[in-house]
DNA sequence: GTTAGCACTCGACATCGTTGAGTGCTAACA
DNA sequence: TGTTAGCACTCAACGATGTCGAGTGCTAAC
């Protein structure tokens, strides 16, 4: 048996139907919906081959029939509509971005909470990563009597901080000359690279050698321990308001996953360098997800980098919705990171 | 009708079953449960009296009773038998943050999730806020040609940073004196008094104005925006884990309630100075929350700075074992802020 | 003051028939 | 040969009905 014109068209229907309303679709709405003059009785014929095709699946004998996995694939590769977004609700994201507050963090936060609104799923979005950032200034700035916050600038625009112990009192000035030196050896280094020149540089410098010591010990920490990644998370109550969980055991353990942000990062985080990824229920490889979708985008920095965007919903997803929205995002997002002057 | 001795036995009885179990407790139960050799029907009589004077609801006649609010304030207040923690979760607690993860937020985040790991039930934790830090070095670091990042340091060791932009390009030594100048200049004062002191300062300063002037722009907009509290959530999937939220309507409320982080944390956010609120379905204020309990305790910082952590659970909640957990979680993050020698 | 006994209430649960949406099959039709 | 009308069949959803049991309140006896 093969797939024909006619059979994508009544699938089609079927589809776009239960991604409305979540209910097996029977032959007699397709009939009466879709306008192509056939009576319920042909498409319960064609619904019986879609069925035996694997693109239809059947609850129970005197239900209508709903999309299998492949089906939804089908419909995302082919045959949807691709979506328009209202225009209003696109310039209430771009005045909602054109505020000031411009930490990355916050960025970060609210553009999942924007999405999942915008969506009505669940949104998670993931801060920048990807090529190994190259230093540009690092800088003692002193806290405390006896301790110093090291302050390390990166070209892709990312600040990493943290206090490090002194042992004995620097003033101020000292502080700034080593930082000075420091800059100059490592500027345009990346971080790893910085580790293997360090050394040779306290070497050949007499005094401070302890303080050297600490900074250098610091940067090695940092080496080996990855900023980790920000993860923001919107929207996971809107998955209750869906009849796929009604049942709150089945609501708990999708929550709970939500809670651990780590393995959730790394379920988004698509390591592919796809601008779009479309992940159908057990496409996800996710046991708790098997009847979930996953969609992803990216978005870029100035610096090169590339960060994750992500909407988690049921399968019946309005992908196409979905699709423009994430596109949308990841614009606005990239605009945001790579145009704007006041980034941090 | 008087409250004796007898009829507060039975009512705490009562209340530590109905905690246990979260179904109403019937006259007989209680007859064989507490150790007073009283038959059913004697109990039912001192359960109507309780129900007379408030202690008690009775969900339809014929089902046993369920503990009130009020029930619940009299037996946090003075019935409750301090609870005891486990040795090896106690012991698990501090061997989790003897790591070396020092980032404030991480500790917080991960505080939440340690609190709602023991208690089974939501928590959230607040990052400390409280008097005005006072500055204790300002400094300015290049981060390219035309940008700089302002670097503040206060006593409470809370590092603030923004970058700016800088109208002309400015070299770094340049920028360091200025630094040290603006250092000078407002050491010990509040960031609302910088903002008074810092017009004089560039007034009286020939170059350099314009950048000056960015600056003092910058800390004034710091000043009226002060730093967003960060807040932890854990646990928020525990809660569907209780009977009172088998309604998904009832748990889509609270959970969207939990999203909304702002609303949480001036829940959350005693203003008082206890160290220890309890506050009891409707005592939360909360019409979300008329069937939760808020346990809160506080947690300060060396700098003199206070933050809290909640629970937040069903009425009916294990009110001594939670209390016993924030305070032990109070001390560890009371210890790790003010002890720790590389906080932030 | 305490208790046993008893009638009563009411949610929880299972059973059962009805309804209606939906299917598959067959025979007639264009 | 593809399409359609008709019909028997299936099955979830729903409401009515009955039973069970936990629990109460009341009364009378101890």
């Amino acid at each position: 048996m093969e797939m024909d014109e006619r059979k994508l068209k009544i699938l089609q229907a079927i589809i776009d139907d239960y991604i409305l309303t979540g209910v097996p679709v029977g032959s007699r709405t397709i009939s009466k919906k879709a306008d192509m003059g056939l009576s319920s009785a042909t498409i319960r014929n064609e619904m019986s081959d879609l069925e035996e095709l694997g693109y239809l699946d059947q609850p129970h004998v005197s239900a209508g029939r709903i999309p299998s996995a492949k089906a939804y694939r089908l419909y995302v590769d082919s045959l949807m509509k691709a979506g328009r977004i209202r225009d209003d609700s696109l310039e209430t994201v771009s005045r909602h971005f054109s505020g000031r507050v411009h930490q990355m963090e916050d960025v970060i936060d609210h553009a999942a909470s924007v999405i999942s609104a915008l969506t009505k799923y669940t949104a998670v979005v993931l801060s920048p990563k990807g090529k190994q950032p190259r230093l540009q200034t690092v800088q003692l700035v002193p806290v405390a009597r006896d301790a110093a916050l090291v302050v390390i600038v990166t070209d892709t625009g990312i600040v990493r901080d943290s206090t490090i112990h002194l042992n004995s009192e620097v003033d101020s000035d000292t502080l700034y000359a080593i930082s000075r030196a420091i800059t100059e050896a490592v500027r345009g280094h990346t971080l790893a690279e910085a580790c293997e020149i360090l050394p040779d540089m306290i070497g050949r410098m007499q005094e401070n050698e302890e303080l050297l010591q600490s900074i250098y010990g610091f940067l090695n920490d940092r080496r080996s321990a990855p900023r980790k990644l920000h993860v923001a998370i919107g929207g996971t109550s809107n998955m209750l308001s869906y009849p796929e969980y009604s049942d709150v055991e089945k609501a708990r353990s999708f929550l709970s996953l939500m809670e651990t942000r780590d393995k959730l990062a790394s379920i988004i985080d698509g390591n592919g360098e796809m601008a779009f990824t479309v992940r159908i229920g057990p496409e996800t490889g996710v046991p708790e997800m098997v009847d979930c979708s996953i969609v992803t985008a990216t978005y870029s920095t100035g610096g090169g980098q590339q960060g994750t965007i992500g909407v988690i919903g049921p399968t019946r997803m309005q992908y196409s919705r979905v699709i423009s929205i994430l596109n949308m995002m990841g614009h606005q997002l990239t605009d945001l990171f790579s145009g704007g002057s006041d980034k941090e």
